[in-house]
DNA sequence: GATGAATGAGGGTTCATTCAT
DNA sequence: GATGAATGAACCCTCATTCAT
């Protein structure tokens, strides 16, 4: 029946809708000085409706976290899989995730802050979940780099660290990024960063 | 007269003692998951007695980050002063910093969630000396490159992103290793990120 | 109109369907803790519909007692009325009100609940009006009693404290019988109760 | 130390006090349409004062039921315990019973309203509680009337059911008093009540 | 007439802070 | 100076009721 498709899309706006303002207001004021009310007040519902999209305000939180990770995980995973070659498809998962920070600058504003809060109540189930993204997204990496040693693209190196190193410095140019607000997008770091990745700051140092 | 210094230096020992057992906590469940009375329970006072030390739950966290803080950068400061030579001096930077974390890993737990919290209600002030030091600490890694440049020792580079790749590096495998729990010392890993930030992975990339 | 009629008839059924689930989950839950939601669920209507035939919880509440208390004592008074002899008359209506019970165990847990509830904000209506048939049926057996001194079949006694008295027996028999459970009916009480409500337990005690 | 000993005395002066208003107020308004709010209004005491004394709401509700059970049941078991002869003694128990009504008049009018009250969340402690005590209550009686046999001074009866039926006039009496609120007192009624549980109103039936 | 999503007042509970002892 | 009981503002969540479809 249509009007049932009709009630489902509808349901699945005001949902959106109730995510995308609950986003803003935990990114400007954190998840425990954010009020039920405030985020029912600024997307323009009563209370109790809020109630009705999500089991209660760590739901609400977890669920806008949830999505935001698979968003963000599963574009930077088809950008990596439309690539061949090593550097091509590392310079494609750099490139899709500073392009994402861009583009969720609210979002990413707030997982900077939460990697290991001890939010939930019952079964730590969000830190969890972080966790294991984060570690898959290492692992993930870790396989594009050993990928690139078996197609003779890259010596044997560290895959590991080189993924760690990889993820922190696109992290500390996001955090850059984000607290300087400069006009200029993000993504035009990617080829520093490339450059910083590949070839460090270019000085050999005597191995002890 | 020697009684106002004894009371003094038992001042400070009951300080101390209090903003341990904060730290302690506020690591183990987060800001707003501790309460006062926890941390005077756990620490052997009444809860009066705290806000004889402190203004405020809030003013004990800032306090306690904020001392964590200057304790950490001090230490990284005084290493790097002790070493002549660009590449002495950026591994004992980074040394310094791995060694802090390590003997510090319940402060550093907390250091890791706070990066941006909208904690304080009136002026914002525990945010803005985070963001203050850390991009003090930014500016200070900055000059020691550039101090290497002048030296002759490196090639022009873009010292602020070189910096902030430094950072970076530094924080993942921070947390890497807060994460895994690993029983070896985070400092066995100073030999790889020096590796890394002086030569990358390895692998020339072609200019564009 | 035949239409009408069949209407009617529908409009019946519906709202004796809504007012039995009501009653067992009102049994089971007691008024607070049960939702309207929950009465509309099981009976399997929406919940606007039963505001159609009802003002509300509580006026819904209250028409199930009312209409359950009619049947009661209406159904206890047309026993009596059948019956000739004081004895004959005081065993039809234990009788019937054991039957009752029986055959309403849930609308009778109810009963044992409400008492004086201090239900409703406006008016009182139900607490009073159980008190009043709580009130008629004291003095409805009074009366079966007076009839029973004036046929000569009995000698002068306390009307009041003896209907008193056989309410509280048949009370107290259905809440043992409601709580235990048993297998075997309540009617087979009938013979005790009947025996202590005219002999006691046996003993004479002398008059002080 | 005295200084505890005071405070102890205060503890328990306060807790006492809060435990009588609450009374009160459920009395007046069931447990439902009671706030603690108004229940700490009432005692003089913050909101937040009530819950040093009690767990919360329910806490507080089952205390009260609870040591008025604990006084109510002690103090009819005590009586009986000081008389010797079966009429003697049950005599004691009414005259106990009665006058308990009679001086918790409010306490009273909540117990003939929870009876079977589907309270609790967690574990129908209170309900169990008072069928526990209630069965625990006829067992005595059964108890007391078995004596009475074994000694001769009544013949062999359903002990069980002279129990139930004993309970049941009391609690009859009871609300009749309580509903009435004559001012004459309760305990006027042990006569009656002697009388027509010992020879109920005085008419042999044939037994069937 | 039937529906059920939206509403929002209301209540239980927590906890940082104070202040009399 | 130390204590910890008292305070009460603030917040999450429920659910009876309404009303547009």
């Amino acid at each position: 029946m249509e009007k049932n498709e009709r009630r489902a899309r509808e349901f699945h706006l005001r949902r959106k809708e109730i995510l995308s303002h609950a986003e803003r207001i935990f990114a400007a004021k954190g998840f425990y000085n954010t009020t039920v009310a405030e985020i029912a007040n600024s997307s323009g519902f009563a209370v109790g409706t809020i109630y009705q999209f999500f089991e209660g305000k760590e739901h609400l939180y977890t669920t806008m976290i949830s999505e935001g990770l698979d968003l963000m995980y599963g574009g930077i995973r088809d950008a990596v899989k439309q690539e061949k070659g090593f550097v091509a498809r590392i310079e494609a998962l750099v490139r899709a995730h500073l392009s994402f920070v861009e583009n969720h600058t609210e979002f990413c504003s707030i997982l900077m802050n939460v990697k290991n809060n001890a939010l939930s109540s019952e079964g730590t189930s969000l830190r969890d979940r972080m966790v294991s993204d984060y570690l898959s997204n290492i692992r993930f990496i870790e396989e594009v780099i050993s990928d690139g040693v078996t197609d003779g693209e890259l010596m044997r190196i560290d895959e590991r660290a080189s993924a760690v190193a990889l993820i922190g410095m696109i992290h500390s140019f996001t955090i850059e990024w984000l607290m300087s607000r400069t006009p200029e997008p993000l993504v035009e770091k990617l080829g520093t960063i490339m450059d910083l990745f590949l070839n460090g700051i270019g000085m050999k140092l005597k191995r002890r």
